[in-house]
DNA sequence: GGGATGCTTCGATGAGGATCGAACTATGCG
DNA sequence: CGCATAGTTCGATCCTCATCGAAGCATCCC
C-alpha cells in the first residue's frame, strides 16, 4: 500500500480542471504569465495563483521572473510526455465522437508538442528517419546512427551528442497512437521548420499549418 | 478554457491514492479481484468497489467475470503507458528519499500480498524457482514444469493441477518492481512458512518477519 | 514620490467526494 | 435448500480543497 513514487500526488495535480487547462495551454511550449493562465483556465487570479503554487510545489512547472512578469512553463519534456499520454487516454476513452472541426483536423496533421512536432507529419518523419537508418530504433529508445550527425549538420542542425538532454526520445502521439521524435533533435527540427517558414503556428492553438511549398520542402528533406 | 479531451477527468481518476495503488498493482498485467485490490489499496471492500466502478466508468479498466470472481485488469497498453509516464514524473520530481521506518524496511523484505508472500524475499524465490526450472516463465504467465509436482510434494505441498484457481500467477511487487509468485502455489508456500514458524506476521501490518533460523531454512528450501 | 499593473496571501464559504458499517444481492458448494 | 464467499448499494459522516473578494506586496513608469 505504501509506494515509492507518489503517483497519486502528481496525477491529482493534473486532475483538477483549472490546472489541467493551464497545463494544456502550456503544451504549446511558450511560457505564459499568471493572468493569461487564469484566463485559459477560466478562474480568477487568486485561484490561478493558488493553482500555480501547487503545480510549482509538485515540480511540474518552472518559473522565469522577468521584472514584474513571471513566466510559467512546463518543467520539461518528461512532464510534456506525461500530459500527452493522459491526453491520449482521454481521447481513446472519451465518447468524444464529435465531428472534428477544422482546428482538430489541423492538429492531427501537425501540432506543437512542448518543443517539437507531433501529429501525422511527425510520425511519418520518424518512420522515414528510421527507414533511412539515420536513427536506430530499439524498443522505446532511439539512438543516432553514425551517419546522422553529418547528415543533420548538412541541414544546418548541429547535434551536441554530449549534452545532458537526450538527443532523441520517443513521444507517443495521441492522434496516431504511434511515436514521434522528441528530444533535442526533435526540438531543433521544429525550430528549422519555423525558421524556414515552411509552416506557421496557428494563433491560440497548438496546430502547425504547413504552406504548400513548405510541406513539399519538409517532405523532401525529412520524408524522403 | 477551450474544449478538448477531458484530461482532468482521467487524471483525477489516477489522482486518488487508493485508486493509484490499485492501478499500480495492476501494472503487472495480471488481473486481480476486488478484494485483492482492496488490500493493495488499504481500503475496505465497499470503498474499493466504489473506486472500481469509477475506474470502469472512466474506461481505465476491463472486467472479466469468471464465476463469482470478477477479475479487473488495465484497459490496455495505452493506459499502462500513461501510468508509466506518471510514475516517471513522480520519480523524477519526488526525490523524496525519506528514510524508511523499520516497518517499511520489513515490508520491503517480506510481506503478505493477499494470501501469498511479496517483497524481496518473494521476488528472489520466484527467480530461483525459475532458475531451477521448477517453474517455467513465459511473459506474464507462469507454468509448472513436469518435475514441480513431485518436488513440492516432497516439501509437503500438494499441488492440485486441476483446481479452478490458477496454481501460479505473477504478481508485480511495488517495492522491487518485479514479479513474485501468487496463485495457489504462492498461497501454499506462505502457509508453509507460517506453519513451520519460519516467520510470523507483524501485528496490524502486512509485514512478515523471518526468524534467523527460519530465514536460513526458507533460503535453503526455496532459494537454493 | 505617486500611481498603475501584476501577483500573492488571507479568510470565509461551500461542494464534492472518500470513507466505512450495515444491509442487500449474486454466485457457488454440498 | 442452507451456508459461505464475493461484491454492490445505501446512508451518514467527515474532510479536503476549489473558489472568490478584499487587502497586502512587489515592480515598473513617469
Amino acid at each position: 500500500m505504501r509506494e515509492g513514487p507518489d503517483i497519486a500526488r502528481i496525477a491529482s495535480l493534473v486532475g483538477d480542471p483549472a490546472r489541467a487547462n493551464m497545463l494544456n495551454a502550456l503544451m504549446g511550449g511558450t511560457a505564459l504569465i499568471a493572468s493569461e493562465l487564469a484566463l485559459e483556465a477560466g478562474v480568477s487570479l487568486p485561484t490561478a495563483s493558488s493553482h500555480l503554487s501547487k503545480l510549482m510545489d509538485g515540480g511540474l512547472l518552472t518559473l522565469a521572473s522577468q521584472g514584474r512578469h513571471r513566466y510559467y512553463g512546463l518543467a520539461g519534456p518528461q512532464v510534456a510526455g506525461m500530459i500527452e499520454a493522459i491526453i491520449g487516454v482521454a481521447e481513446a476513452v472519451g465518447p468524444k465522437r464529435v465531428r472534428p472541426g477544422p482546428r482538430d483536423a489541423a492538429m492531427r496533421v501537425a501540432r506543437v508538442c512542448y518543443d517539437h512536432l507531433a501529429g501525422e507529419q511527425a510520425v511519418a518523419m520518424l518512420d522515414s528517419l528510421v527507414d533511412r537508418k539515420l536513427l536506430l530504433r530499439e524498443e522505446n529508445e532511439i539512438r543516432l546512427s553514425p551517419s546522422a550527425i553529418s547528415h543533420f549538420a548538412a541541414l544546418g542542425i548541429e547535434i551536441d551528442d554530449k549534452a545532458r538532454r537526450p538527443v532523441c526520445r520517443a513521444c507517443l502521439d495521441w492522434s496516431v497512437r504511434r511515436s514521434h521524435l522528441a528530444g533535442a533533435l526533435g526540438a531543433a527540427i521544429l525550430d528549422k521548420v519555423i525558421a524556414e517558414k515552411w509552416a506557421r503556428r496557428e494563433k491560440d492553438s497548438r496546430a502547425v499549418v504547413f504552406s504548400p511549398k513548405g510541406k513539399q520542402e519538409f517532405e523532401r528533406v525529412f520524408l524522403a
